[in-house]
DNA sequence: TCTCTGGAAATAGAC
DNA sequence: TCGTCTATTTCCAGA
């Protein structure tokens, strides 16, 4: 394996990366032993390139890393670190200038070295080949992948039909574990731990599945649905498919997902759409980026064919319709550029199907906002590189703060957002509880070149963070929209971009963003997706920036928003609880917890719930409601904590307990967690708005949900560190940190920190802050989950940690954990590992690994109980205890199972 | 004319 | 296997 990633090949190729990684994936079958691969040789392999090549691996990096002179791969995953290489290579694609490795013209280079891994099987190569002409060195030879057309991008993706296997659909893409996505460029990040699923081929999916991402997105063409411009071509295009989706079958009728359709193919390759041409030239003329875009996209595409893996799965787990697209594609192969087959690119690939769309189409939009923004030195085209694969991928659990900086959303979103199908208009975009959009600040960051802001939807279930399966980011563009935005694919995920200006302070108002629903037939029918879509309906948005360091390295951070309830219906009737006051107390009980939220009903009844790991339930009472709390329909619920069945617990239990307003209408399951009697409660303290609430009140929590707990940004006072990202001093604590933000702005949402998440949620009583202490466990994570240091000489399990989510490593190493962070070096040298986040690592085969594992992974809605500890900063943390109560990650597992269950038990 | 919304019918799937 | 209930997806209409 490791020789797959031999750190040549990144350093020229993320795409080889990737595609090996694919590869990698695909032949060992265990993502894991990719990774792993892929750590091991991490470190020893860097290799650098000199920039100056046309590499596509030189990333382009916004900021400079272009600059540096080596590329080195560093050890880490593949992903994480492929995908930084990645991303050089991307990157160079996106060289505004163009240049390619080749000297080509971005757009013309179609042609892709890549070194191949030895591991590469044969017949995948081939297969990608076939299409892509691709032309194999051996094995570790450069591959050099002729690009025939941007088309064959996508078809790619889609060939992969019949690659074989790959597990993941690409469709899956959104969640990297889940598909394998990420494969390419994650395959690292998703890492087994992630996406239990893991499926080596995953990667291929990914690429493959560019459109599968979304099928909003993704279609590769742009997929209408995905963007927006795309919206504008898509719209054209896909409208009609989606429709017609539906009587398909989603199972199997190809044609029946709009995604599919979309995604791949369709429009390439059956359709001269307008859009390959215009896009192309939008592309070349308007945005040298979008040209490198494309031939990132090309690149993937070639790459993905290359992959088998991502096509098998393409093929496979995709329903027809892509593979029709990919189909489609390979014949004529005409590539156009199309961004479309771009966005696949299979995480590395980012897919800038929006990029010719908006070019071509939208460019009014697209292009508009981005001319329109002040030119800065950097234009917006520069940020794009980051898209580049060599980023983290976009499951890997990321750190809100680094150092100096510091991520936050000032304004959260609403906690209801109905979202739109591909067979409907747009419904606008998110908007705030204060009726504006959410707002996301950037703080610490004194430079003063702009950076690109990355919106995505990720899932809000108690798993790790990572991208949802079932919805995709939309752009809103229009007279009402006064930030500039463009979009991206990676790794089948619909990635919003927004400038980040310094003289906006590093603060973008979010109203540029929709959400898009794929139907849920179209996406449970990639091959290797695990998440079902019914009742899988909250989402998160995920917001990513990404700081370019002198020293080559590059931090990313990540925060993200507070659940939002996607369905007509659960808008209406589901209770939402967005906010709990309390999230832990002594056994005792008798304390007053106020719940903010939505739908809460005079009848509304409180369930507390103790399952065991192999979801049973241990324990159920029903809470005292003080129904005068609730007046009719309310946002706000005051209930009593009952006292827990064992009073004499040594250590922190934690239970969930959720909000029934009748059979099958009962909210997410929210965390609690009970303390020793004796315990020292430690947060408390009083916040906000609740507190004065008085006993009830208590600082609210937000995010219940999921969120709470792993979020939380704030670090506790006990480990500033923990937010030190590589070497960065300790993030100052959030709220400290961070001008007051607005509440809702609440910290916590941030990170899911995998850590925090993941694992944490087991751990997360556990987790070693005394009991007392404030600390949560969560928080450490939290902070700084996100990456680890390649160097760090956990390296591993740093990796793990961070990236692996929760992965029990980083719980229980605490000192790597939270500091590790997202630095990753972006190039070269990195000697180091730089981390990538993604780093396999170890971790994978951590408890938790399985945990996640596939059914986890797959379901993005495990709501259930065991979300995480909460991280909500005062309360949740607790938890330190060191014991935990349950293991979360059965209990994740079930929980994930139960996921439907959950709620549909719900009660009654 | 187009976008955004809210509502609800039609359809699919779970129980 | 069938009926009922839910959830999802598509349509429609108004602002």
């Amino acid at each position: 394996m490791q020789d797959t990633f031999s750190p040549s090949v990144r350093p020229e190729f993320s795409f080889g990366a990737r595609i090996a990684r694919g590869l990698l994936t695909s032949l060992s079958a265990d993502m894991k032993s990719a990774e792993e691969d892929a750590y091991n040789y991490t470190p020893n392999v860097s290799l650098s390139l000199p920039l100056g090549m046309g590499n596509p691996c030189l990333p382009t990096q916004y900021h400079t890393l272009q600059s540096s002179p080596v590329i080195s791969v560093s050890s880490c995953h593949q992903t994480g670190y492929g995908l930084q290489n990645d991303n050089h290579s991307v990157s160079g694609y996106y060289l505004p200038q163009g240049l390619r490795p080749n000297g080509a013209p971005a757009l013309e280079s179609p042609r892709i070295e890549i070194t191949a891994y030895s591991q590469y099987p044969e017949n995948e190569v081939e297969e990608g080949s076939g299409e892509d002409h691709i032309i194999k060195r051996g094995v570790n030879s450069i591959v050099t992948l002729t690009l025939p057309n941007a088309d064959g991008y996508r078809d790619p993706s889609c060939l992969s039909p019949a690659s074989s296997v790959s597990s993941r659909s690409c469709n899956s893409d959104a969640s990297s574990y889940e598909s394998g996505f990420y494969n390419y460029d994650n395959s690292p990040q998703n890492s087994p731990w992630q996406s239990p699923c893991v499926s080596p081929r995953g990667t291929s999916s990914l690429l493959s599945c560019p459109h599968a991402v979304g099928p909003a997105t993704g279609s590769p063409h742009h997929s209408p649905s995905t963007s927006p411009q795309i919206g504008a071509v898509a719209e054209e295009g896909w409208p009609a498919q989606p429709r017609g989706s539906r009587p398909n079958s989603p199972k199997y009728s190809f044609n029946g997902s709009s995604y599919h359709q979309t995604s791949c193919s369709p429009n390439q390759s059956l359709t001269p759409s307008p859009h390959g041409s215009p896009r192309v030239s939008v592309t070349d003329e308007n945005w040298l980026a979008n040209t490198n875009q494309y031939t990132n996209s090309a690149i993937v595409a070639a790459i993905n064919a290359l992959t088998t893996d991502g096509v098998v799965d393409m093929g496979e787990g995709i329903p027809i319709k892509t593979r029709k697209t990919m189909l489609d594609p390979t014949p004529s192969m005409s590539l156009k550029v199309e961004p479309g087959g771009d966005e696949l690119g299979p995480d590395g690939e980012l897919c800038h199907e929006d990029y010719p769309s908006r070019l071509g189409l939208k460019k009014e939009n697209y292009g508009g906002g981005f001319l329109d923004v002040p030119q800065h030195p950097y234009s917006w085209h520069k940020p794009k590189p980051y898209l580049s694969p060599s980023l983290p991928a976009l499951d890997w659990q990321l750190p809100s703060c680094s150092g100096p900086y510091n991520l936050q959303i000032e304004v959260q979103p609403k906690s209801h957002h109905r979202a739109h199908y591909e067979t409907e208009g747009s419904r606008g975009a998110v908007k705030a509880l204060s009726g504006g959009h959410p707002v996301v600040q950037l703080y610490g960051y004194m430079e003063s070149e702009p950076l690109t802001l990355q919106l995505f939807i990720g899932t809000a279930d108690d798993r790790l963070l990572r991208p949802h399966a079932f919805y995709q980011v939309h752009r809103i563009t229009g007279k009402t929209v006064s930030t500039a935005s463009h979009e991206v694919m990676q790794s089948n995920t619909k990635i919003l971009e927004i400038p980040l200006l310094p003289e906006n302070n590093m603060r973008a108002i979010i109203d540029c963003a929709g959400i898009l629903k794929l139907r849920n037939s179209d996406i449970e029918l990639r091959k290797g997706e695990t998440d079902i879509g019914r009742k899988n309906t909250r989402v998160r948005l995920v917001f990513r920036v990404h700081i370019n360091q002198p020293n080559g390295r590059t931090v990313s951070l990540q925060v993200a928003s507070n659940p939002i309830e996607c369905s007509q219906r659960s808008a209406q009737e589901l209770p939402l609880v967005e906010k709990q006051s309390v999230t832990s107390y002594p056994t005792t009980g008798g304390k007053m917890m106020l719940l903010t939220g939505l739908n809460f009903l005079p009848e509304s009844k409180v369930v507390f719930v103790e399952k065991a790991q192999d979801g049973h339930h241990l324990w159920e009472t029903e809470a005292k409601v003080d129904k005068d709390s609730v007046k009719s329909v309310s946002g706000t619920l005051v209930v009593e904590i009952p006292p827990y069945r064992n009073q004499r617990i040594s250590s922190s239990v934690q239970v969930n307990f959720y909000v029934c307003n009748g059979k099958r209408k009962r909210s997410q399951y929210q965390r609690f967690t009970y303390l020793p009697p004796n315990v020292p409660i430690i947060k408390t303290e009083p916040n906000d708005e609740y507190d004065s609430l008085g006993p009830v009140g208590l600082s609210m929590h937000s995010k219940p949900f999921y969120g709470q707990p792993r979020l939380t940004p704030i670090m506790p006072v006990t480990e500033p560190d923990s937010c030190l990202v590589g070497g960065y001093p300790p993030c100052p604590p959030l709220h400290a940190a961070m001008p007051p933000s607005s509440p809702s702005s609440s910290p916590t949402l941030h990170d899911l920190s995998p850590v925090a998440y993941s694992k944490c949620l087991p751990n997360s009583p556990t987790h070693t802050a005394p009991p007392g202490t404030v600390v949560h466990p969560i928080q450490e994570t939290a902070c700084c989950p996100s990456l680890a240091h390649p160097s760090s000489p956990d390296h591993s399990s740093s990796l793990g940690m961070l990236h692996s989510q929760g992965s029990p490593n980083h719980l229980n190493s605490p000192g790597s954990q939270g500091y590790h962070h997202s630095i990753y070096a972006n190039s070269s040298s990195s000697s180091s590992p730089v981390s990538h986040p993604s780093t396999p690592v170890g971790p994978v085969e951590s408890p938790f690994v399985q945990a996640y594992s596939p059914s986890q992974a797959a379901g993005s809605s495990a709501p259930a109980g065991g979300s995480p500890p909460t991280l909500l900063p005062e309360d949740v943390s607790p938890p330190s205890m060191a014991i935990t109560v349950k293991q979360e990650p059965q209990e994740l597992d079930q929980m994930y199972l139960d996921d439907g269950e959950l709620r549909c038990s719900c009660t009654y």
